[in-house]
DNA sequence: TTTAAATATACAAATAATCGTATATTCACT
DNA sequence: AGTGAATATACGATTATTTGTATATTTAAA
C-alpha cells in the first residue's frame, strides 16, 4: 500500500456504501459482510466490493472466522484521519440512523467467539 | 441549499483540485480565481468551475471585489466538518506545500481593499 | 462427498464526473 | 465607445466509477 494521502481517502468517503460502512463499522466495532449487506439493503457483490476497496486503501482490516469476515477500522490508520471518521460519525447520527436500526433488528447474526477462556 | 450531508460534503473533498483548493483557502483566509489558477498551474475555466461547485455544495463563499472574486470557507459551516478541514490541513502539510510556493512567488497578486476607512 | 452459506472476483454495461475549448459577462481604464 | 483582464458558463468528448450478473472459492454441516 502506497503512502496514505487524503485525496485517496475521501475518495473512499465518497460513496454512500463506502461512507454508510465506515460509519457502521466505527459504531459498531466491527461487523461482517453479511451484517452489512443486511444493514444496507444492498447486494453481497456491491457491498463485497466496496470493502475490498477499502481494505486495500488502509482504511479497514479484516479477520476471518469460521466462514465469516469481521471488518475493522485500520488501528494504523493516521490519527487525524481516525478523527475526521469520529467526527462525522458523532455529529450525524441521522445519516445512518436507518441502517443501524436494520441492524438491530436483523435476525441470526453470526455470533462473535469469546475472545477467550 | 438542500440540507448539508456528510456524502455530498465528502464527494466535494474527492478531487484533487477542489481538495487542494479547500485546503489553500483555509490556509489563507481567502484567495481569488487568479491566485488558485496560479498556485495550482491549472486553467483558468477548471479552478472556476471547482469554485463555483464548492461555493454551490455550502463550502465556500464568495465576495466580488473589482474585477476579482474573493473564495472563502463558509463561515455556516457546520463545525464538524470545519475540524475535518483543520484536521487535514495541519496534518497534510506536503499534500500542498507545492502549491502555496508557488502562490508566494506569484508576481502580481491582486491587493485586498484596506478593510476599513 | 454432496449441499448450502458466506464471501470474493470477473467482465461487460451503464452511469457519473471531468475536461478542453469556445464564448459570454463584468469591470476598470483609456 | 473600445480594449483588456478576471471570471463564469455551455457543450461535446473523454475518462473514471459504479453496477448487475454470473461464477469461483472457502468453510461448515449433513
Amino acid at each position: 500500500m502506497e503512502q496514505f494521502n487524503p485525496l485517496q481517502f475521501y475518495k473512499c468517503l465518497a460513496d454512500d456504501t463506502r461512507l454508510k460502512a465506515m460509519l457502521l463499522i466505527s459504531d459498531q466495532e466491527e461487523l461482517c459482510v453479511c451484517e452489512l449487506v443486511a444493514a444496507l439493503e444492498l447486494s453481497q457483490p456491491k457491498v463485497s466490493r466496496h470493502l475490498a476497496q477499502l481494505r486495500q486503501c488502509g482504511l479497514l482490516s479484516d479477520r476471518k472466522q469460521n466462514q465469516w469476515v469481521y471488518y475493522s477500522i485500520n488501528k494504523a490508520l493516521p490519527e487525524w484521519a481516525k478523527n475526521v471518521l469520529t467526527q462525522t460519525l458523532t455529529a450525524n447520527p441521522s445519516f445512518y440512523e436507518n441502517d443501524l436500526t436494520r441492524l438491530n433488528t436483523m435476525g441470526n447474526r453470526p455470533e462473535r467467539a469469546a475472545s477467550c477462556c
